[in-house]
DNA sequence: TACAAACCCAATAAATACACTCAACTAAAA
DNA sequence: TTTTAGTTGAGTGTATTTATTGGGTTTGTA
């Protein structure tokens, strides 16, 4: 499971990916178009501005605007910015490995492949999506996704 | 990410896979042999007892065994006992199915394919993976896996 | 200078990951 | 038959993370 943080991260860059263009989007819209709380996404937003993702702008007229196109932004990114780790083990993660300290060998541990058969398996779906399929009809995508 | 009690389980479910056949196992010989936190190892056992994948001996000569052959279990049902749902979303869980209260449409959701996507992956290792997967040589697993 | 927006701080409630204590049961020893 | 030691089982408590809310501050533009 994702958290709701990350689902909410991943349906307030679709509406940036559909308002892509149209200069600064507020909070607020993207909270109520969205049904999302309010004060979580402002910290959501924050958190993805921080890591370069978004771009801000306060102020009369401000808001928040994706930094680079829909297309050149995949939900590998966004996931790891939000939630960490892809993998199902932190010791089978490739960007926040922590060794267990319940095991004794990585060598011989027969969990290990089990666990990097199944981060394999969510990478190559999350690695293979970008910002433009949230803002594609479900029919489009669903072609896309069968590929 | 699973958390640490389903990856226990899985742990605890090996050595119970190991010593299938060699009658009750105890609590503390799990606990120590794979360094789980021995109280917590109890909770698990207890619930994998409840749901029928285990069962119990009290008093002395007691503790814990397999109620069915390790190939007759796979990692769904122990995942989806310790951690519920394997999709990343509750509204496209298959077992644990609960609608979005933010979300307006299913039908037109494009979160929604992506997110079976990703459950539809994970599924595809946990479901072809059975205990005598965790009592097997890293190699010969590695190759059952990539097939 | 006024106001509208992003930004910061802190408090709350539920779930996770443990630890501690005592009760209940069973088998074997006395 | 009674005791006793070795088990599981059950209840309660604590620290950390997740999800949310509220109030207040700063900054930029009209």
């Amino acid at each position: 499971m994702i958290s709701k943080k990350a689902k909410y991260a991943l349906k307030a860059l679709k509406v940036l990916t559909e308002e892509f263009g149209n200069g600064p989007i507020l909070i607020s819209y993207i909270a109520e178009r969205e049904r999302i709380p309010k004060k979580f996404l402002e910290a959501i937003l924050l958190e993805l501005r921080n890591q370069g993702v978004l771009q801000s702008q306060k102020g009369k007229g401000g808001g928040y605007a994706l930094r680079l196109e829909p297309a050149k932004i995949n939900l590998v990114q966004i996931i790891r910015i939000i939630d960490g780790p892809i993998a199902p083990t932190p010791c089978v993660s490739l960007n926040f490995y922590v060794k267990c300290d319940d095991c004794e060998s990585e060598e011989t541990c027969t969990l290990r492949p089990i666990m990097e058969a199944v981060r394999d398996a969510n990478l190559s779906v999350y690695a293979n999506t970008n910002l433009t399929a949230l803002a594609q009809k479900k029919e489009v995508l669903a072609e896309q996704l069968a590929q």
